[in-house]
DNA sequence: AAACGTCACAACCGCCACCCG
DNA sequence: ACGGGTGGCGGTTGTGACGTT
């Protein structure tokens, strides 16, 4: 299956392995990691007596051989959270990733790419089904019939229309980050209506109610600082490690880990 | 059974940001 | 301040599996 590099005819290619691995260059990487560490990418494989760039060797890592590798199976939770990320971020894989355990963002992409985005399905469409889980709107509450997700819009793209606007969410952003923070909707991104109350009842939240609201208004940055925070996602635009541990006023919002249906949104 | 088309996904490529000397 | 090295990311491609005709 490993086929000698060819493309591209250059010396440097040094016939280095390609394509698919296998399981003796498999354990050859685990082995050598185990003990040194994934570190020094470029000098990895020569080490470990493998026959691969480091990039190859970073990759399969990364995607495969690294403990805690969920494969397959995508739940429809987890397709939802990833709907809705995307809605929020785009193609940023590496960060909707970071925010469902044991996926990788070249899993996430790809079943973006070969499940998802083919799927008219919108934010909307989710909320509905979220509400029918929750007895049918057992809280009274109808979802929204038109649930924008730009402000004072009614522009709503689906799945798959929002796809084609690539830089979509980035204007977005930019957008809603001028906003002071009493012109944008919290509760537009998170169906607060739909989750339990923070007691856990099934009486439905409000975002007043986990101060979240409170908390956006206080940050008069608006929208964007927000959402990273909520999302774990520092300044530079990556994911917060600390963040994602301590989340900042976020008590409150912890409790909502025991929810099924959002626990993949505040994990730490 | 063979040919062909489509799908799913592993792997590669090129670009870019960051780090460090 | 600058430049080379490195790692990380997203887009794209290659290919085996599977389904259809």
């Amino acid at each position: 299956m490993a086929k000698k590099a060819e493309r591209g005819g250059r010396k440097a290619a040094v016939m280095m392995n390609r394509g698919a691995w296998t399981a003796e260059e498999d354990q050859k990487l685990v082995e050598y990691i185990k003990v040194h560490g994934d570190k020094k990418w470029r000098a990895l494989p020569v080490k470990a007596g493998l026959n691969r760039c480091g990039k190859s060797c970073r990759l399969r890592w990364l995607n495969y051989l690294r403990p805690g590798i969920k494969r397959g199976n995508i739940s429809e939770d987890e397709e939802d959270l990833i709907i809705r990320l995307h809605n929020l971020l785009g193609n940023r894989w590496s960060l909707i990733a970071g925010r469902l355990p044991g996926r990788t963002d070249n899993e996430i992409k790809n079943h973006w790419n070969t499940h998802l985005s083919k799927r008219p399905l919108t934010i909307d469409d989710l909320n509905l089904k979220l509400d029918m889980k929750h007895e049918g709107g057992v809280h009274g509450h109808t979802p929204p019939s038109n649930t924008p997700l730009e402000p004072s819009q009614g522009f709503k793209p689906t799945v798959s229309e929002e796809r084609m606007l690539p830089d979509h969410n980035e204007e977005l952003a930019s957008s809603w980050a001028d906003l002071p923070a009493s012109e944008f909707d919290v509760g537009q991104l998170f169906d607060f209506a739909s989750m339990p109350d923070v007691d856990g009842n099934e009486g439905g939240s409000s975002g007043s109610e986990l101060g979240v609201e409170e908390y956006g208004m206080m940050h008069q940055d608006g929208y964007q600082e927000l959402t990273n925070e909520l999302l774990g996602v520092n300044n530079q635009g990556s994911l917060d490690p600390q963040a994602m541990c301590n989340p900042p006023e976020f008590d409150d919002l912890d409790l909502f880990i025991g929810c099924q249906d959002y626990e993949f949104y505040f994990l730490h």
